[in-house]
DNA sequence: CAATAATAGTTCAACCATGAACAATAATCA
DNA sequence: TGATTATTGTTCATGGTTGAACTATTATTG
C-alpha cells in the first residue's frame, strides 16, 4: 500500500524532534496553569524576563529576541503597562524608539513569576543529569542556529 | 539591589529549557514557511500524521494525541474534509463517535509535507548525532510524562 | 426499567498572534 | 539642502485556539 522504504519515523533525528516539539507543548501549557494564580501569560513573562535582563530595549528588539511581530509587542505592552510593570519612554535621540524598561513592581512580579516557572522546569527535567541539560541546551542553540538560514 | 543569588538564569535546567524552547518555537515558525506551498498549516499536518499512524482514531482521541481541545478539532477537520483529505464516518456501534481516515489524496499531500518536514529537520539537526539526538528524544519523552502530573 | 451520570462532538464568544498598510521620524545620497 | 529610502511603532482585518455551555448518545445504577 504505502512506500515505507524512506518514512520520515524511521529517521531518528525527526522521530526525536517530534518528541522535543511534544515535550515542549506540554511545557507550554503547564506554564500557562502555573502563572494563571499570578495572572500572567507566558508571552508577558518572556517580555517581563528580557526587559530585566536588557533594560532600555526598543520595542523592535524586543519583538526580535522574541521571535515575534512588531505589532504583537504594540498589543502586548499596554496591558502591562496599565499594570505599572514595564514603563515606556521615548528616546531622547531618535523620536522613533521607545525605551522599555521594568518597573519595581514588574520586578517584584517577575521573580514571583519565575520561582513558579523554575519550579516547573525543575520537576520537568530532574530525571536527567545537569551534564544532559547542558548537552541539550548546546543542541538546540544550534538548531535555533541552523534555522536562522 | 536584585537578590540575585538564586536567580534561574544561574540553573542549568532553567537555562538550557529556555534555549529548547526558543529551538521550538524557531521550527514552528520555519515549518509555517515550508508547509505554505503545500497549503497547509502545521496542525493540519499533525492530524494527517495521526491520522496516517491511526487510521480510525476518534476525534476525542485525535485531540488527546496533539495536545489540543475537542473544539479545535471540529474547527479543523472540516477544511480537510472539504478538500478531500480525510473521510470521517460515524462509527457503527457508537454513534456519538466519529472514525477518521486519510483518503488517497490525504496521504499522497502527506508524503509530500513529510518530505518538506525531513528536510526542515535534517538540516536543524545536522550538527549532532544520531546518538546525541536519541538522548535528547528519550530525555524529552521523559519531560513530557513528568508534565503529564 | 427509569433516572442519573458520563462521553463525543458542536457552537460560540473571547482572546492572541499575524502581516499588510500606514504615520512619524531618521538616514542616505545626489 | 532636498528627495528618496529605511526604520520604528501603530492600526486593523483575518484567522487560529480556547474553554464553557449545549445536544445527542451511551453507560451506570438504584
Amino acid at each position: 500500500m504505502n512506500n515505507n522504504q524512506d518514512l520520515p519515523w524511521d529517521n531518528p533525528r525527526f522521530r526525536n524532534w517530534v518528541a522535543v516539539a511534544k515535550a515542549c507543548h506540554s511545557m507550554e501549557r503547564a506554564l500557562a496553569s502555573a502563572l494563571q494564580p499570578h495572572d500572567l501569560k507566558p508571552a508577558q513573562l518572556d517580555v517581563l524576563m528580557n526587559l530585566y535582563r536588557h533594560p532600555g530595549m526598543s520595542q523592535h528588539d524586543l519583538a526580535r529576541k522574541l521571535l515575534v511581530g512588531r505589532s504583537n509587542i504594540t498589543m502586548l505592552l499596554p496591558q502591562l503597562e496599565k499594570r505599572s510593570l514595564v514603563s515606556r519612554e521615548a528616546d531622547a535621540k531618535d523620536r522613533r524608539i521607545m525605551r522599555l524598561m521594568l518597573t519595581g513592581d514588574g520586578e517584584a512580579l517577575l521573580m514571583r513569576a519565575l520561582k513558579a516557572y523554575g519550579a516547573l522546569i525543575e520537576k520537568a527535567m530532574s530525571a536527567s543529569t545537569p551534564e544532559q541539560c547542558d548537552l541539550i541546551g548546546a543542541h538546540m542553540l544550534r538548531v535555533a542556529d541552523a534555522l536562522k538560514e
